[in-house]
Order: C-alpha cells, then structure tokens, then sequence
DNA sequence: ACCTCCCGCCAAGAG
DNA sequence: CTCTTGGCGGGAGGT
C-alpha cells in the first residue's frame, strides 16, 4: 500500500509529459499515447481524452484537461495500472527483486523495450531519478510495433489452453488493456483467426483456441497452397522480375486453383470461421492474406518468402490491377500479417540478396512438419480422453498398458505402430520429410520403439491413462500442454535435498544416478502399491514407474487463463501474500507463445533448467494449502490432465510445497514478456538459482531413460516460504537419454491437490509439463524446450513454447538453425526452437502475469462480465461516445481497472 | 533513399 | 442509426 502511495506521489510530480510516455508499460506501447503527447491539447480534444485518460491514468489528474471524470471514476488507488502496483511492491518488497528487474531490461532485447521501459519507468519512479528516463524511454516506434504488441496479446492467452477452458476474448478489453486502439488489435485478431488460433464469437468478441489445431491448420494451408501451386509460382517469380511476370501469374492461376476457394480455405478447420462471403471486402481480408501468405511458406522449399514475391502474387489473386500502389499496400499489409506471423514464432525476418539486392523476405521458423495430427493420436492415446486429444497433441506419452488394454483400443504394439505410422506417414507433406523430419521422424520412431518397449514391460504397471501423442509438427509450437496424466500415484518423488540435487545441476551427466540417487534419493520403479508413503520431506525418493512414460511435448501452457491479458489490469487486487503473488506472477504467460525474442535473451539468464511452474490464476487460495495430494489418483484423467497442469501451477503459487521449486523458475524465459509488466515480475520472482536436477542415468527399469531429479529450487530466492515438503512433490523428469538427448527439463512442483476447474495459464512456460499419470498430482514433469538443456546449443531456449516445442523434438538441423539465426532482437524470439537450454540456464520465466490469475481470470474471461465493471463501461461509453473519432479507443479506464 | 509500418480516416458491415 | 470492422495509404521513424 506504502508503495502505491509513493508511486502516485512519484507521478505527481513528475512533469505531465512525462506521464504520458510512462504510465504503464501497456500504456506506453500506446500509439495513443504518442499521439497525444503531440497532440494532445491543441488537437482534437474528444478523441485525444480517451486517450489521454488511459494514460495519465489517474496519476495526472491535473494535467488532463479534458477528462478528469475519469480520474474520479479511478479510484486514487489506482494510480497506475495494476500490473505497476504490483511491480513497485514487489519492488519496494526486495531491492534484490528489483536489481533482478533492472538487470532483465538490460537483458532484453529490443523487443522487449516496451517491458524495460516500462520495468524502467516503475523502478525510475520508485528512484525519483525518472524523469530523464522517461523521455528517453518514450516509447519508440519498435516499442510500438505490431508484433511487440502481437506478443502481449499472445501472452495473455495459454498457447494450448485445456480444452475445457473456453477463452472469450473482448477486443475492447484487450485493447485497453495493451493501451492500444481497437484497431491494433483487429490486424492481430484476423491473423490470429487465419490460423485459427481464435474466432470470432460475437461482435467484439474472439474465442481463443490456442495452438491446439494449428499443426491441422498449417497442414490444411499447405495443402491448399500446394493445389494452388503457389510453389511454383513463386519459383516462376522469384526467377524473372516481378513486373514481368503478373500478367502471367493471372493465367496461370485461373488455371489451377480458383482464388475465389481462399475463402472458404479459410473455413476448413474450424467451424467458427465464417466463411468469408466472396467478393465482400472481406476478401480482401487480412485473414485471407494471412493465410495465402503463410501457405507460400508452407509451399517454398526454401522456406523463405520474399514480400514482393508474396505481395505479387496476392495482387494476382486478388485480381487487382498491378499497379504500384497496389503493390506498396500489399507490402504494408504483409509486414503487418508478417508481423503478427513473427510474435508467433512462425516466421522470422531475413534478407534475400538478389540481382537487384536485397530483399527483404521472412523465412518460416514454425512447424514444418504437420504429418501427424491429432487425429491418429487420438486413437492411440486417448480413448478415455477424447478431449485431450487436442491438447495432447504434440505430444508424446506413454500410455500404461493397462488402460490401453481397458479400452481394449490397443495394446502396445498397436500404440507403438501408430505411433510410428504417424511419424512416418504423411507422405502428404512434402516438408516434412525434408526438413527436419528427417531427424524428427528417427526421435519419433525411437520413441515409438521405446515406447512399445515400455509398455510391454510394464504388464503389471498400474494403469494410467496415459495418452501417446506424437508431436505433430507443432512439436515446434513450443508450447504444448502437457497432458498431464492424471493421476496419480504411480510415480512419486519425494522431494529431494537441495544440495544434492544441485551438484546435478551443474553436470547433469556427471552424476551418475546412481551416485546421486544413494544418497537422498533413490530412485526406484514401483508400481503404485509399492511406493511408500510419504517421504520425509528431507528425503527425496525417486518413484518412476515402472514403465516409462514420457515424454515430450510442447510448451506446455496449460491454462489458458485468460488471466493474462489481464496482467495490467488483473493485478488490482492488492496481492495477499508476497508468495502467492509471486508464483503466480511467474506464469509465463501464455504467450507463449510467444514469440517473444527477448525471451531467449533473457532466459539464460538465470536458470538453469528450469522449471516452470504454471502458476495458477485464480487459486491463490488453495495455493496456500498444497494439497499433496499422492492421491490424485481417483480423479478422472481429464480431470487430472487439467488438475495436473493447474496443480502444478498452484503448486507452483502454492508455494510450492516442495521446497520452493516454484519460485525458482519461472520457466519460460523466453516467453516473453509480454505485456506488461509480468516479465519482471516473474523475474523478481525466479530465483537466479540454477536448476537443481539430480540427474539418473537409466535407473534399472527405465531403459535407458534418464531421470532428473528437480532440486529443489532455491525458494528463497522467491521469498516463497519453503514449506514442509508434501511428501510427494518432488518432481523428477525422466528422459530417455540417447533418444532425447537433453532436454530441459521443467518440472512443477505438485500440485495441491484440488485443481481448480480454472486452469492456470501458463502462459509462457516454455516448458512443456508433463504430468505422468502414475504421479498424481503432485509430481508434474515439465520439459521445456527452453529448459531442454542441449549441450551444443549455449543460447538459451526461449522459454517460448513455441520455441521450445521443436527443441524438445529435436528439430531437424535446419530447424534449429534457422531459429538460432534469428536475431535476438527480434520479435521472433523463437528463434531458439533448437537450443537446448544449458542446465545452467534456467529459463527465466518470463511472464509475470502469472499473478493475475485470479483476477485476471475473470477479468479477461468474461469479458460481458468484465465490461461491466466500471472502466469497461466507461470507457465503451466514452469511445462510443467518441465514436465520431471512429475508432479511437479509450483507454481511460487503463486497462487495470 | 529505401524499408518499415504506425496511425487513424473513413467506409463497409453488423446489429 | 450506431457501433464494429477493417481497407487503405499518408507519412514518418529507422537504417
């Protein structure tokens, strides 16, 4: 509370400019904000209110002329946003959290201007010696950039939200709450509805799916890009000039494939999708362009597009007359798509030389291959959970044979069969088998075979539903959730010292397992019956189930909070604990999706592996009390893939019951930073620490897996209190050493027992979390691909899921490569599919936001409800109000409210 | 000078 | 008619 009042005291008496500029990081992405500065006073006044309200933002009263209403609406208490209160407590909570904050801005590459200058801005405040930096920090253009801004909005929403959670999306919300107009948030929305990573609802309103259908989604595009032999015309253009070529392009295109299908290309998956009517406007669609462009990527055997190459080519479908500025629109609109493509990881930008010289172009860093979807998967995999099929996919486990045998859908061979069908099948994409797949495919078949292996092992095994999902292309979605198994018991870890844990960290193969294990932990298979009970907490053992299970998957983000986006606003409420507002800040956020390029950079930064705790929104309560649950067991698998993630995360809020895993990594560092704030926050909150992982060569009965152990994180770091260990959280990772190769490892700590029906979102953790069904609740794997440690890669993997997906697969060279290539600043953080994360890197979680949660939840979720609230209306009102100034947003409400 | 692409006008669409 | 969407392109920041 102190802090609040200092900080208002702060911004008082800063100079208005400045107040402008700063306000919250969201704020000051604000186009608007700009603007308004300039403009402010002498210009139109109604439009400029809303804005200026937004983003004085209660501060600056005084100095709005125009709406000071809206002041009064704002309670004083909310001076800034939010997400700021919350930072500056933090702040003034930990001088150490607060150098931490201070470092990542450092840290961050360019993209994250917007989070260091906002980070800089609240600590400046806090300092006093803010003025000057703010005007350094006014928000440059990047900071304004689409694609940052595609990065906070991607990170308030879980990449692969659980398919029980229905994510509403309100433009106007999130558009307040990135401190940005309406129609910012239309570009990201119709490329985000091209890939059907949304759809629209209603007016103003977008359902968020997640990453979930987008290996379906590419896979469609690719196709259709293929019928229309894009592929060749691009060939044909990038050969000859492109003035030369349009009129030629016509023909051909009314040869093979009718433009006018685009638009129904665009229904093909989801159901949402209107189906554009033909010739509207709509046609001309953003999404339409979205979607032809990424099938030319999709189609090139390069992989890169050339905008003029792609922007011909539109020009052609659109059947536009080619004239120049027609060309100079598609480009624009392009950079925009492009831009949005790139905060996704799909696509980063590059640079083609040609005769003529440079060109910019963007070359595609997403998924290559779509072979495998969910579909088959399903089979495999879930005859219990047909619903985790779509998050699953991406994924690969183990399923215990038992269940299989149950459902009497398969038995082992049939599961490893399918399995490797999958990855082998696909002769569809052509991509696949040549990019990465190669290598792809050989991970994938190993594991099939692993798989089988285990499964027939484990006759007795107790069952557990597992699902087996091969990683579909989105392997590269960094984020895939992990399905987490539900359940229960079978493995369970006893929390293991932290010392021990920590030589592990450092060389994780140096310590044989059996090294580490004989000491504290042991590590042993047992079914369920025979594990003991709860451990001393100062003991850590290891249970693995008898069969292996594992692994792979996506980022793992689990909740599709919508939380996140609430970041600013969410955090209102005064956070209770210290603790609990830490953990959950750590979400990443969803984002992760993210894209976030500053991701990577920061990542390393401090952890090592790290792991990510999903943080759970809305339950800080339960936090409080982890529920230990070793018996998560009887819940429902669906329940308990859901339960699993989201425990993890209120484990992770909880404090981990473990000893303070949660605090310790946040494990995205990649994800970006998203909007606002959360970033530091998380930062603030991880733990500098490096992973503890105490790491097992192939315990007997695993075959060849490596188990890693998570040391305990260094709660203290957190200031999360270390609690009595449940005596099952420890979570240990299980990796099949030659078949993987290291990966980071994420785990969560357990979960308190009670899941909340609303899952936490993880937004960024890059790290994938696994929840092995025989774990119960408490023991959740997370593997990262950031967190994957990879001994070639030094670069950090961004905590992007997106990233970290592929790694976690193993791209294939070319993958890898190519993200490692991307350039740092840019917004395509995703840049580090491949790398492995070095142990000692823990993957920063990135994303702050997790703390929200709660709030957040129901502030983003239901955005009718959400409006409600006082800014929502106020600031409908106002804009409507305004609305002669079509479309300006207002913002007054500031997006925290 | 060229690349990028922010910004917001203003019209099509939706309700 | 009002409000939502979003095409469009001027013009400015970045290199």
């Amino acid at each position: 509370m102190e802090v609040n009042c200092l900080t208002l005291k702060d911004l008082i008496s800063r100079p208005p400019r400045l107040d402008f500029a700063i306000e919250d990081g969201e704020n000051a992405q604000k186009e608007n904000i700009f603007v308004d500065r300039s403009r402010m006073a002498p210009k139109t006044p109604i439009k400029n209110e809303p804005i200026d309200l937004s983003k004085q933002k209660i501060f600056t009263p005084e100095r709005n002329p125009i709406t000071p209403v809206k002041l009064v609406d704002r309670q004083q208490a909310e001076p800034w946003t939010p997400t700021a209160n919350l930072k500056i407590l933090i702040s003034a909570a930990s001088p150490d959290i607060r150098d931490r904050e201070k470092k990542k801005g450092l840290f961050r590459p360019i993209e994250n201007k917007d989070d260091a200058f906002t980070d800089s801005l609240q600590l400046d405040v806090v300092d006093d010696s803010a003025v000057d930096e703010f005007e350094k920090q006014r928000p440059s253009r990047k900071q304004k950039s689409l694609g940052l801004l595609c990065q906070k909005f991607l990170a308030r929403y879980p990449s692969y939200p659980l398919s029980t959670e229905k994510t509403t999306i309100s433009l106007d919300e999130v558009a307040i709450s990135l401190g940005v107009e309406r129609r910012r948030i239309y570009d990201i929305v119709n490329v985000l509805e091209s890939l059907h990573l949304v759809s629209r609802v209603a007016k103003n309103q977008y359902g968020w799916h997640g990453r979930h259908s987008l290996p379906k989604t590419l896979r469609n595009l690719q196709r259709l890009g293929e019928e229309q032999k894009y592929e060749e015309q691009m060939a044909y253009l990038q050969q000859k000039e492109l003035d030369l070529i349009d009129y030629k392009f016509g023909e051909r295109r009314r040869d093979g494939c009718p433009d006018s299908q685009d638009p129904q290309l665009l229904d093909f998956s989801e159901p949402d999708y209107p189906s554009s009517s033909a010739n509207s406007r709509k046609d001309k669609s953003l999404r339409i362009m979205s979607q032809k462009f990424v099938m030319l990527f999709l189609v090139s055997k390069t992989k890169i597009v050339t905008l003029d190459v792609a922007a011909k080519i539109l020009i052609e479908e659109s059947q536009d007359t080619p004239d120049h500025s027609k060309f100079k629109t598609k480009v624009r609109r392009l950079y925009d798509i492009a831009n949005v493509l790139t905060s996704l990881a799909l696509i980063k930008k590059v640079h083609v030389t040609e005769d003529r010289g440079r060109k910019p172009a963007f070359k595609w860093i997403g998924p290559v291959d779509f072979s495998s979807t969910d579909d088959d998967l399903v089979d495999v995999s879930t005859p219990v959970l047909p619903e985790l099929k779509r998050e699953i996919y991406g994924h690969i486990q183990f399923c215990p044979k038992q269940k299989l045998a149950r459902h009497g859908s398969f038995n082992s061979e049939q599961a490893s069969e399918k399995i490797q069908r999958k990855v082998n099948s696909e002769p569809s994409s052509p991509f696949r088998q040549k990019q990465g797949s190669g290598g792809y495919s050989l991970e994938i078949g190993s594991l099939a075979a692993v798989y089988r292996q285990k499964i027939e092992d484990i006759s007795e095994a107790e069952a557990f539903a597992g699902q087996s999902a091969m990683p579909p292309s989105s392997s590269l979605d960094a984020a895939a959730p992990l399905p987490s198994p539900p359940v229960d018991s079978e493995y369970r870890v006893s929390p293991l010292s932290h010392q021990v844990l920590s030589a592990a960290q450092t060389d994780l193969q140096a310590l044989p397992a059996q090294n580490g294990l004989s000491g504290r932990g042991v590590v042993s298979l047992a079914p369920a019956e025979r594990r003991p009970p709860a451990l001393a907490a100062a003991q850590p053992l290891l249970y693995v189930p008898p069969a292996p299970l594992f692994m792979l998957c996506g980022g793992l983000r689990e909740a599709p909070s919508p939380g996140s986006g609430a970041e600013s606003a969410a955090e209102p409420p005064p956070v209770p604990s210290g603790q609990k507002r830490l953990s959950k800040e750590r979400e990443p956020q969803g984002e992760e999706e993210e894209p976030a390029p500053k991701r990577h950079s920061r990542d390393h930064e401090d952890g090592p592996l790290s792991l990510v705790m999903p943080k759970k929104p809305s339950d800080s309560t339960d936090i409080a009390s982890p529920k230990t649950s070793e018996n998560r067991g009887s819940a429902p698998h669906e329940d308990t893939h859901m339960n699993g993630q989201l425990s993890a995360a209120k484990a992770v809020s909880g404090k981990a019951t473990t000893n303070g895993f949660v605090s310790s990594e946040w494990g995205n560092p990649s994800r970006n930073t998203e909007t606002e704030n959360p970033s530091k926050e998380n930062e603030s909150t991880k733990e500098p620490s490096l992973p503890q992982y105490l790491y097992v060569q192939s315990p007997a009965g695993l075959n060849g897996f490596n188990v890693l152990l998570s040391g305990s994180q260094s709660p203290h770091a957190v200031g999360l209190p270390v609690g009595p260990l449940p005596p099952l959280s420890v979570p240990c990772m299980v990796l099949p050493s030659p078949t993987l190769g290291a990966f980071p490892v994420l785990y969560s700590p357990t979960m308190p027992g009670p899941v909340s029906s609303a899952p936490s979102p993880l937004p960024n953790a890059g790290p994938v979390n696994f929840g092995l069904p025989g774990l119960g609740s408490t023991a959740h794997l997370l593997i990262g691909p950031a967190a994957l440690v990879n001994p070639k890669s030094s670069t950090l993997a961004s905590a992007d899921p997106q990233l970290q997906g592929p790694c976690s697969l193993h791209l294939s060279p070319v993958m890898s490569r190519s993200h490692g290539s991307v350039q740092p600043g840019s917004p395509a953080y995703g840049g580090h599919p491949a790398s492995t994360v070095k142990l000692q890197q823990s993957p920063v979680p990135v994303t702050p936001k997790s703390i929200r949660c709660t709030h957040q939840e129901t502030f983003f979720k239901t955005p009718g409800s959400l409006r409600d609230p006082v800014l929502g209306r106020k600031e409908r009102n106002q804009s409507r109000s305004s609305s002669s100034a079509q479309r300006r947003l207002e913002i007054p409400s500031g997006g925290a409210d």
